[in-house]
RNA sequence: GGAGGUAUACCCAAGUCUGGCUGAAGGGGUCGGUCUUGAAAACCGAAAGGGGUGUCAAAGCCCGCGGGGGUUCGAAUCCCUCUACCUCCUCCA
């Protein structure tokens, strides 16, 4: 959510710079109105209540006088009546107003590519040897079923489309990752672990931007108006919601490892194979909490964090930053690692690290006070994947495969794995 | 699922029965000082919540006593409702 008063003073700027982003921006024309309109009404309805404020502690005071306060009563139950009404209108205006703020995209930062789509983005570099193979590369979804590490015909069954069972090597590879990438996050980048409810309320899914406008990505429990999380940066960044941390406590760092739930409504029909869009996946995510003047530091650093446990795996990969237009709705500024994937030829998304600065923030208010006396401020909220674990199995499968179809497992990884050097 | 209880500012805590000088006491803590080699303690003093409106800035005004409604001229106080937490019982991984 962007700030009322910013947005209110430099309408004719902020709408030009959200231009670019490929947004439905028809909530934005609707702003004036109603801000004029709120405003005129909260100035006639406190004028009222100042004035009953006023008449009503001197009630008492004419009582004891003995005066007859009757009029004075019948008069002000008038007052009170228009007050009623005018709260309710502005109720009105209010809940639209919410509703338009809460449907405005962030304000891409200045160092921001602009361009329309995924087209547009820009390399920022690139990291690894692509691997030459010297025999016909599988698909991961090949490999891991011959393996019999896993299998998708079995979830089909038990569940429906986008879902798989990890067994064997294959439910160890996925546990020895996220104990991998906890780790090093923790031990060696100074974050605090994390583990979240997978589960959460409309008002943390709000909080970080996914509702209202992206209720159809969620699976959402109607009976208890929950919904589960599509991602770890719900609860993690919500932790905070509607504190006000005082500055030693920033920067605050977690990594969390969850489950993670998405319909993927609107993308039937693309990554129908293997793991690379399931309903469910897990993540090891990265957030951080930390001063406006910090995060664009902060922002390079954590994309560092993400992009080390890559260069650790030995995968190759590029980082790309988003362009206006595939920048999402929430993101002031989104770097995507992408990771080498042999069968299809190409780089895949395998991490977002985002700078939020103070959009999330403002929604589910989570400010810091500077020294004792200071005024609450809002925090800028970061976070990115470090790593997406499906998608680095993809990865690790793909990259690391043999011709007679074993796998290789990484070299840090043998420590998580028993010792194991092969999957076969 | 059954019975009862609690929710006031950074923390503790009065006020709620009996609505109105409560402009939300009083502590603790915080900050400054006295004393001390330094600290603690004691004493003296100070500042102190959040949001909105307004304005060049301010003053002022409005709203804040878990959230949301309502009654009333007037609500921390009365009514309804929701939520969280606590105690006991029941159930349960």
């Amino acid at each position: 959510m962007l700030d009322m008063k910013y947005l209110r003073n430099n309408l004719q700027e902020i709408t030009k710079k959200l231009e670019h982003r490929g947004e439905d921006l028809s909530d934005l024309d609707r702003f004036s109105d109603l801000d004029e309109k709120r405003r005129g009404l909260i100035v006639e309805t406190e004028k009222l209540k100042s004035k009953r404020n006023e008449v009503s502690k001197k009630i008492p005071l004419l009582k004891k006088e003995g005066k007859d306060v009757q009029p004075v009563i019948a008069e002000m139950r008038e007052v009170g009546d228009n007050i009623a009404e005018l709260d309710q209108q502005l109720r009105e205006i209010e809940e639209q107003l919410q509703q338009v703020m809460l449907s405005i995209p962030n304000i891409p930062h200045e160092s921001v590519p602009v361009g329309e789509d995924e087209e547009d983005n820009v390399e920022v570099r690139k990291w690894g040897e692509i691997s030459e193979f010297d025999f016909e590369v599988k698909p991961h979804w090949d490999l891991g079923t011959d393996l019999g590490i896993l299998d998708f015909e079995r979830a089909a069954k038990v569940t429906g489309s986008r879902f798989v069972f990890y067994k064997g090597l294959g439910a160890r590879l996925e546990r020895a990752l996220w104990n991998f990438m906890m780790d090093y996050h923790a031990e060696h980048h100074g974050y605090e672990e994390m583990l979240p409810p997978y589960i959460v309320n409309r008002t943390s899914l709000t909080g970080t931007g996914q509702l209202p406008k992206f209720a159809e990505d969620a699976f959402h429990i109607e009976e208890w108006d929950y919904y589960l999380i599509p991602t770890a940066e719900v609860p993690v960044t919500n932790y905070h919601g509607q504190e006000i941390l005082s500055e030693e406590d920033l920067p605050q760092k977690y990594v969390a490892y969850s489950g993670c739930f998405r319909s993927e409504a609107g993308s039937a029909g693309r990554d129908t194979r293997g793991l690379i869009r399931q309903h469910q996946f897990n993540k090891v995510e990265l957030v951080q909490f930390v001063k406006p003047e910090d995060s664009y530091e902060a922002l390079e650093q954590l994309t560092g964090h993400a992009e080390k446990i890559l260069q650790l795996l030995k995968l190759p990969y590029r980082v790309m930053s988003m362009c206006t237009g595939d920048l999402g709705f929430t993101a002031s500024k989104k770097y995507d690692i992408e990771v080498w994937v042999p069968n299809q030829n190409t780089y895949r998304e395998i991490s977002s690290c985002s700078n939020f600065e103070d959009f999330q923030a403002r929604r589910a208010s989570i400010r810091f006070r500077r020294g004792a006396k200071g005024k609450p401020e809002f925090v800028h909220t970061l976070n990115g994947s470090g790593l997406a674990i499906g998608r680095t199995i993809v990865a690790i499968l793909e990259n690391y495969q043999q011709e007679d179809g074993s796998i290789v497992v990484p070299e840090v990884l043998r420590p998580y794995m028993g010792g194991l050097k092969v999957i076969k």
